[in-house]
RNA sequence: GUGGGUGUAGCUCAGCUGGUUAGAGUACCAGGUUGUGGCCCUGGGGGUCAUCGGUUCGAAACCGAUCACCCACC
């Protein structure tokens, strides 16, 4: 299902076949947490800015409107009309950094709704089971994701019970498609990668679950507290025993640094909120940085966003124009902001596909990563 | 016209019986935000305390006059 197609040093091009088409990689999957990218963007939009790969929530989406609606609509690809690949998180970070009450057991995990606040249950048999009526392409592994830095005895205690967790998905996505009653019968289930910043940990979990023989795998647990230096170490201690032959998911990360370096170190899948929350804060990326559109300087500028960006927004509209719509609170704005940075984030990768083809890789690292993060 | 009330940051208001450099919220200016609660956090600039005079060692505060606005009654 996944074919490399080209290396330049540990970054990798490749090609990924899902039920509902080919995704080019490496990729930046664009988050749509609740079937919706926020800042009211649609399926068209979303084509529209080059967005591969759709990401939805299963926590969120299972709260409301509840995975069974989802379902009889024809999973998301029919709900939100959205005809290309979809990746849904299993909802583990979220019973985690939104549930209150939470109560963690062998068995799964008891919480309130932040909605509601309903009691709620939810392990991987469930999780595995509503990502089943979600119908995604990929469904993620059930798992806890500590902070960092959490207490190496309770992170091993964790992630040992994560890789319990993801044999019992493996187990339950094996009898729903046994049992033939599933909204996406090509639906996979990649595993997730734990151990806080511990190296012993990471790698003993990450032989672990490579011998499950997984169709993909993700390294979670990191941008979670630790340090961008940290992060990277751990990269470089995991990467290196992942499968070659499976994608590699870097959940949650990043930055247009982090993803160049993210990619330097053999990473093909990437997904951030970042660039969609500084759209809606105002924070737009641009060839040569990133800018605050709130900013006064802005207030009568004829330039577009990024005068050498070929998005939508930025062919039409000026920063004078998208300013005031922010400082208007007109919905516009956000619809405008956060398209820009989307389309921003799909270009950026296509760009460093292009530069691996090329083996230039190197070269665009060295000449991106300073201006895109100042932490390099 | 008579009686009563209110004037403090752009806006809404605190500021006790007089006592260091007059505060808050909001707005404004600028940072932060990593498997998403359009949220939240952090810093900054900004005031002849309506005006004029008086009492006092010391007045945003007490007294008087003036001006503006509000309410009630004529």
């Amino acid at each position: 299902m996944f074919k490399l197609i080209e290396t330049d040093g540990r970054a990798r091009r490749g090609i990924f076949e899902t039920a509902h088409g080919t995704v080019q990689t490496p990729v930046f999957m664009n988050v749509g947490t609740k079937a919706a990218i926020k800042g009211g963007l649609d399926a068209f939009d979303l084509k529209a800015v080059g967005c591969q790969v759709e990401l939805s929530n299963t926590y969120h989406l299972h709260l409301r409107p509840g995975e069974d609606i989802v379902a009889s609509l024809g999973g998301l690809h029919g709900f939100m009309n959205w005809d290309g690949p979809v990746l849904t998180d299993s909802g583990g970070f979220q019973v985690f950094s939104l549930a209150t009450l939470r109560k963690i057991t062998e068995e799964g995990v008891s919480f309130s709704s932040h909605i509601d606040g309903r009691k709620i249950f939810m392990g991987p048999e469930e999780s595995i089971r509503i990502q089943s009526s979600l119908g995604s392409d990929i469904a993620m592994a059930f798992d806890e994701c500590v902070q960092n830095p959490s207490p190496y005895e309770y992170v091993k205690l964790s992630c040992e019970r994560t890789y319990r967790w993801l044999v019992r998905c493996r187990d339950e996505l094996s009898r729903i498609k046994a049992a033939g009653r599933c909204v996406n019968p090509g639906q996979m289930l990649w595993g997730i990668n734990q151990g806080g910043v511990s190296e012993e940990l990471r790698a003993d979990n990450m032989k672990a679950i490579a011998a499950l023989d997984l169709p993909g795998y993700a390294i979670g647990g990191l941008a979670v507290g630790e340090s961008t230096e940290e992060m990277y170490r751990i990269i470089d201690v995991v990467e290196p025993l992942m499968p070659p032959d499976r994608p590699r998911y870097l959940m949650g990360v990043g930055t247009p640094g982090n993803i160049i370096e993210g990619v330097a170190r053999g990473i093909d899948f990437f997904d951030c909120v970042l660039p969609a929350r500084n759209a809606r804060h105002g924070h737009l990326y641009t060839r040569e940085g990133r800018i605050n559109l709130n900013n006064q300087k802005y207030a009568a500028d004829p330039l577009p966003i990024d005068p050498v960006c070929g998005c939508p927004v930025c062919r039409t509209h000026s920063r004078a124009y998208v300013r005031h719509l922010l400082r208007a609170e007109e919905v516009l704005g956000l619809r405008l902001c956060v398209m820009h940075n989307l389309w921003f984030y799909n270009n950026l990768m296509a760009e460093i596909r292009t530069a691996i083809e090329e083996n230039r890789f190197c070269r665009f690292r060295e000449e991106y990563s300073e201006k895109f993060d100042k932490r390099l």
